[in-house]
DNA sequence: GATGAATGAGTGTTCATTCAT
DNA sequence: TATGAATGAACACTCATTCAT
């Protein structure tokens, strides 16, 4: 891909991301990547066609992630207990929930699931369902190898992931993502992480 | 209030809450209200009075709320574990998360809080400081009249809490608001619930 | 219908008839009224609805002048031949062929019959059907009064009419239409009928 | 003439005719040519010069055609009436007024003959003045071969060419030309031609 | 011969807002 | 209270054209 098309695409995520896609306008991805207006249109049929390719690289990215957390989960390099969900939860916090571009992504596809209905399903199916259905696995995985006794997978998924997931709302996808606003959340994330397999 | 200005207000949030601020303009609210744009000038001074209008409305209701719930902790009508809770429960979810000038709010909120700092304080204070705070407490109260061990009430608010935000960020918070969404969410959290107070 | 509103219809026919409707911009036409170009969309809802209008009054106009020879037909003011036919053309030329709205209208008819079907169907309408169908019956109210032997109405009005088109596409709706593109039309259109009247 | 250039030349003409020359972009011309838009300017200066060259062409072709009919007229193959003028309708019909390249000059010239002056004396030219003024000849030319006795050849030529402009105009320079228009046009022309013969 | 990339000027349109009535 | 009329600023987008490769 065309370099300038690559700065279009960054800082296009980046505005959107912290205005909403329609708050946006081409004169301010513009003074960012420091060409004129029109010639946004040699890279891209209209502003739209910006927000799909967006779309379509976070999908990639997301199942990318997905796979390697498959993997990671059917052939566990070290299946002691704690190693074992630690380095699942490694992929997911670090490749995924706080990567630079999975997360502004995240915060557009929040935002603009009310106007646009194909982002309300991005957003729930990989916020929501894509990683409860993974966590439940993972639970009956930790179930099958004896290491829980509570075999409703789902219940706990639930638990173990709606705490990250509001700490994910307050920290990273709220107001500007800073070193330090990352740093609250993972204090906060793993904390109840430890906790939770502390408990089960 | 003046009938007209009500309206105005109905419409606009009615608005708001599906597509965001920015993306409403004075031309659609008066689409619905049958007034002329000139005419919203008369009751608001600007489009962001209006937003700002609701906000006050809002937090008046939400702090009302607050102030029942408080109420109704320090002095319980029924001091039996299982109505003591559905008590408070009922109050924060008829009167506030499924009530729907709250409801459309939190929506609005939650889009708008990209855009704007003070929204973005406003939604932090009432979807998780203050429910989380106040649930705190239930949990001293829970522990102080025996009904519970753990003492560690902070974290009991976040577990009771945060599922029950998720579901409302899945059925309440996003496309469109219907009764079978707000069925679902119903019978999801308070399935939570009942479990979690069974476990505890 | 407010005066600005007439001004941008003035202004509009005046344009589109000498370059056409696309090759006219809401800037030319706002350059005449002397508004901004946003003043135009209170009025019209968009460009397209300023031809809209102005075909609508053209049809209004040409309708009325339709039924205008039909009742000149039905009451003959003098059933003189000469007379009863000089009267009928002067309506069709005066009111209609050379009136300043009408020719103007004719030739924005003629340019945009290429872009737009419905204006194709107009062009071909009051162009030549109507016009053909209505010397049709002048000429078989002639023969009828035994004025003429000729009964091929259909021919001798194409034979009267063709030139007269011919005449006004030179003169009328070609160039800038000048008094003296009026008159040089004027001459040739009125020796054409007298000869015409002579041999028939 | 280099391939790519008469390609372009093709396409441009095809939607001129359809559209004018100012709503055709030369993105539009690319696309059915399937090169670049860059690419036009190794073959032409700029978009005018495209409509120039097919002016030429035309002027070419048009003046071809005249050559053709002054000599059908100076050395007569079969001097008999009938015969006579069908061999000059013949090549005045199907090498011009129908010849898919002339037909579709045509129409671009009618329709750009408001904003361009000299494609406007150039329709007036090739559809008035010269078929007028041969067609003058010829009735001369009948008039002293003693077939006709009507020595206004001006008149008569306006008489006779008149209704063929107007069939012109609703069949061929209207819409999208069809082989059905085509055959509706030729009928009436024909048919006019040969009443015409039969009435002097 | 052809094209990738860019651009200045322009297009129709929307919007929040103003102000006299 | 309400509105008719207007406007400046912005918006997404199109277009003919240029130029280095």
């Amino acid at each position: 891909m065309n370099e300038t098309k690559k700065e279009i695409l960054t800082a296009s995520l980046e505005l959107f991301s912290k205005k909403g896609y329609s708050a946006v306008s081409i004169r301010d991805i513009c003074k960012i990547v420091q060409i004129k207006e029109s010639s946004v249109y040699y890279h891209f049929k209209n502003k739209q066609a910006i927000l799909e390719e967006l779309l379509i690289q976070f999908e990639d990215i997301a199942t990318g992630m997905m796979q390697q957390l498959e993997e990671s989960l059917s052939k566990p390099v070290n299946p002691e207990k704690s190693n074992f969900y630690k380095g699942i939860c490694d992929i997911f916090f670090e490749e995924y929930l706080m990567d630079d571009f999975c997360n502004k992504m995240m915060r557009l596809l929040l935002i603009e699931q009310f106007h646009n209905d194909e982002v309300r399903k991005l957003y729930d199916l990989w916020m929501f369902e894509k990683p409860l259905d993974f966590q439940s696995k993972v639970f009956s995985a930790l179930a099958d190898m004896g290491y829980i006794k509570d075999r409703d997978s789902g219940y706990l998924a639930m638990k173990y992931y709606s705490p990250i997931y509001c700490f994910a709302q307050r920290w990273l996808f709220s107001g500007t993502l800073t070193e330090e606003c990352k740093e609250i959340f993972r204090v906060n994330a793993y904390q109840h992480i430890e906790k939770f397999f502390k408990e089960i």
